[in-house]
RNA sequence: UCCAGCGUAGCUCAGGUGGUAGAGCAGGUGCCUGUUAAGCACCGGGUCGCAGGUUCGAGUCCUGCCGCUGGAGCCA
């Protein structure tokens, strides 16, 4: 239908890149993301996957195409390319010719206010709109960028099995599976298998979803989440504080420079993203504590903080805060006792700023055989499914230390998010589960 | 599991002290040449979560159940 040439490209190459294609006539394929006319003048809102344009109809040949053209449709639009300073992206299209694909009617999810249960029954087409694709967007963007980082520094991405034969933690519980008949678990850490990694590796980590059963229902957990679980021989835990620290950094500015659009979508505050650099803030746990006394809370020395301690910590300062050197008596076996005072363990908690919370834990792991035997009797660990953990002390152990980052939580406080559900495509939460 | 709140149109909600239901949006029909969740007029749309109870009469009061949401504990 159209004799002179045509430019097939999509809103992403049009956003950072329109001014090539301006005058010129081009094509993009999508879904009608909504609509409005006022008499002569029509307006399509298409998005295509990477992005949203407006485009003006003022041809009352397409009038009738325009009145067909619902909600979510799929469509092809043909037209010029106009730079507008009205528009959101800068360029709109001057529509000659709408082509059909598919006409949807009666789209559930209208450009009005929803209430989070029936979004979350409907999150196969929530996911189309335009705060969840900014949103899963930059989860995108995380997940590449910490994987761009850690590569860069030499580590090799080495996947931990999510199939279990036990804990890897005793306290938390497990979800239980049948394996031909025998008990198995789902992960819910990948980090002793990456212990063993790193004997091997040096520079290792993990990258894939955990699962804990518990019964939690908070704005910060989810059932299935997604975890970065990096571990490295001879790291100490300032080596490995250091790490956590330049990832984040790291990952937060390629996020900025790459994801401004969906920052903009999200209203997202840039300035308190640039804050973000190293060094964080470090604090121990028993100035925590002291800090938690001098605004007043009532806290026995000795307990791990709750999420109102968490909060108030992470409120009292602008950037991160790295807290260390906890009492052993709250962290699992496997983490290194403090030489300098047999009570504490070399372990950290990362805090993130604006109220998050906890979204990286880690520490240095006891590397010496007899001791970590020692504590695995204490917390009565079943030795026998744990022989090739102690293995990793008797042939070549070395200083080592790995943390965890939690994706989601992380993804929700880069995009300021109430609740990490909105920071998984299909979150899985406790009763919540479908679709 | 515990504590708190909510359940009324497709969606979001309003319905003082009990008297057989209402608005906005969505859908439909018109009007408007620059709209940004556009606006205006008109039209259709209901087992008031379910089951009992009190009452002449229950969306409203009582009891039980179900569902959802927020928070706590645990954690990333």
């Amino acid at each position: 239908m159209e004799t002179k040439e045509v430019i097939y490209t999509n809103t992403e190459e049009i956003r950072k890149r329109g001014k090539k294609f301006e005058n010129k006539t081009v094509s993009i394929r999508g879904w009608v993301w909504n609509k409005r006319s006022s008499g002569k003048i029509r307006f399509l809102i298409v998005r295509d996957g990477k992005g949203f344009i407006q485009c003006v109809i003022d041809n009352p040949l397409l009038y009738d195409i325009f009145d067909e053209c619902t909600q979510e449709s799929t469509c092809e639009v043909q037209g010029i390319l106009k730079e507008d300073k009205r528009s959101p992206i800068g360029f709109e299209i001057l529509t000659s010719n709408i082509k059909l694909i598919h006409k949807t009617i009666n789209y559930p999810i209208t450009p009005k206010e929803h209430g989070i249960d029936f979004l979350l029954d409907h999150r196969h087409l929530w996911i189309r709109s335009r705060k969840q694709f900014a949103i899963l967007r930059i989860r995108h963007s995380v997940k590449n960028f910490i994987r761009e980082y850690l590569n860069k520094e030499g580590f090799i991405e080495f996947d931990s099995p999510i199939f279990t034969p036990s804990a890897c933690e005793g306290t938390t519980t497990l979800f239980e599976v049948d394996y031909f008949g025998d008990k198995m678990y789902l992960s819910q850490s990948g980090q002793l298998y990456q212990e063993a990694g790193a004997l091997a590796f040096e520079k290792v980590y993990c990258f894939g979803p955990t699962f804990r059963a518990e019964k939690s229902k908070t704005r910060r957990h989810l059932i299935e989440f997604w975890m970065v679980e990096p571990e490295v021989a001879f790291a100490t835990l300032d080596d490995i504080i250091q790490i956590a620290e330049n990832m984040i950094f790291y990952v937060i500015q390629k996020v900025l420079e790459s994801n401004s659009y969906e920052l903009s979508i999200l209203e997202r505050n840039l300035d308190d993203l640039r804050k973000i650099v190293p060094p964080f803030y470090r604090i121990t746990y028993t100035e925590a504590v002291e800090l938690l006394k001098s605004k007043g809370f009532d806290f026995n020395f000795g307990d791990d903080f709750g999420a109102t301690e968490e909060t108030a910590i992470s409120e009292s300062f602008d950037k991160p805060v790295v807290i260390t050197h906890y009492p052993k008596s709250i962290k699992p076996f496997y983490m290194k006792i403090d030489p300098e005072n047999p009570n504490f363990v070399l372990n950290m908690d990362i805090l993130a700023p604006e109220g998050y919370g906890e979204i990286v834990g880690g520490s240095q792991r006891e590397d010496n055989y007899e001791i970590l035997l020692q504590r695995m009797k204490e917390e009565n660990i079943p030795l026998e499914e744990y022989n090739w953990y102690l293995d990793l002390r008797k042939y070549g152990s070395a200083v080592h230390s790995g943390f965890g980052l939690g994706i989601e939580r992380f993804v929700a406080w880069i995009c300021k998010l109430d609740h990490v559900r909105e920071a998984i495509p299909f979150p899985r939460m406790l009763y919540r589960y479908k679709p």
